[in-house]
DNA sequence: CTAAAACTATACAATAGTGTATAGATATAT
DNA sequence: ATATATCTATACACTATTGTATAGTTTTAG
């Protein structure tokens, strides 16, 4: 039993008639967002998927921009970037990296695609949105091309083999594959040896399977 | 100097008080797919860039839904699809059908990777529009495993490096790739070894600069 | 118990977009 | 020339959505 669940918004205790908080408006507005694109978020329906009327949105943000770009901001902030994350861990062995960012991108847990797909969509209209994506996708085939060099490829084709593999991420995902988790875990090892050029050790891959 | 600008449309003259039609509206419409998604393709701007008053519309399609459907209809006909036929032309060696692969994407002259990327972001909210894309990304996920088994690659991995060939690209285009055509030159040698496992010939390469 | 902070609900005005109805314009066939 | 098919423009009704104004509710502090 946790003590007490408005702890979760702003650690302190809601004074008057509260059904809501800024950080609920912003977690059912991001799952508009996920589900239909930047288009599909429209006040109406965020106060409505949160059983309470539109008047309460204008007490947390001034109008509909301000929730729109605080979305963008927190997707853009690195310290909320799994795939970053699963790379800059500490390793026993220089493929420790790509074991996680597999991981990480198999297990769909922190991680969502669709939430990056969302924002790549509205990068072509809004050009805000475009940056923090050329930022975001920038610091992830950086910190990718790191684990190359780590396995010693040569700087150049550490590069694109990060773009390769970092493109065919975002790609899988724009295509909406519809293989479930245990279908993705086949392919794995074929996937990473293509992609990485080393062979995904057995120990690994039982790892995945078990928990 | 052309005889007949009209016979683009229907290649029969219109006859009364005509300024646009049905396929001028499938293009202006098209264009605003291209730039906004889906949900940016409103009658009143398309009318607007074609400098006519919504009321013709209602005379070309019964609504809004109708332009929709058709522009998602002839994006999935095989026959429109650049990438097929890169594939399925007639062949000197084993890797021609790569070489147009590439030089298909390179060029970007008839194939609209933003187009294909609209229809995604549709996808997802649109039911037809993502089975529409399932079949065009199967459709040339299957022509591409046929030019790995060209190449003598065993059937599995075929399959594996048809796909990472594909997302890959499909990533590239999501993320809005700002690079020039030179600079996707300079790393096409680099990429195809990657990718097919195989040098880019010399020869090929010179073509791609000359033309 | 009461005050007031912190919202919520409701009503209203304004704008954008869709679809319909209909009168008007015009190029071609005859 | 003129009839008519083929559009175009305009006006209207309707819905969706945003933003504002304001009165009402409720919970906690004191």
């Amino acid at each position: 039993m946790k003590k007490n669940n408005a702890s979760i918004d702003k650690a302190k205790k809601p004074r008057g008639n509260t059904k809501t908080s800024r950080s609920q408006w912003l977690v059912e507005a991001r799952k508009l967002l996920i589900q239909g694109g930047v288009d599909q978020v429209k006040i109406d329906r965020v106060a409505k998927n949160l059983n309470v009327s539109r008047g309460g949105y204008y007490w947390f943000f001034s109008n509909r921009q301000e929730i729109l770009d605080t979305l963008l901001d927190e997707w853009k902030n690195i310290e909320n970037d799994p795939l970053i994350k699963a790379l800059n861990g500490k390793n026993t062995t220089q493929l420790d990296p790509f074991f996680r960012f597999f991981t990480r991108l198999l297990r769909e847990r922190t991680y969502s695609p669709k939430l990056d797909s969302a924002m790549r969509d509205w990068a072509r209209q809004y050009p805000a949105a475009a940056a923090a994506v050329k930022l975001v996708d920038n610091r992830r085939i950086l910190a990718l091309k790191q684990a190359f060099l780590g396995l010693d490829y040569a700087p150049d084709e550490a590069f694109i083999r990060a773009r390769i593999l970092y493109y065919h991420q975002i790609g899988y995902y724009a295509m909406n594959v519809t293989e479930n988790e245990n279908q993705r875990k086949e392919f794995l090892p074929t996937y990473f040896k293509q992609l990485t050029g080393f062979d995904l050790p057995q120990k690994v891959l039982d790892a995945l399977y078990t928990n």
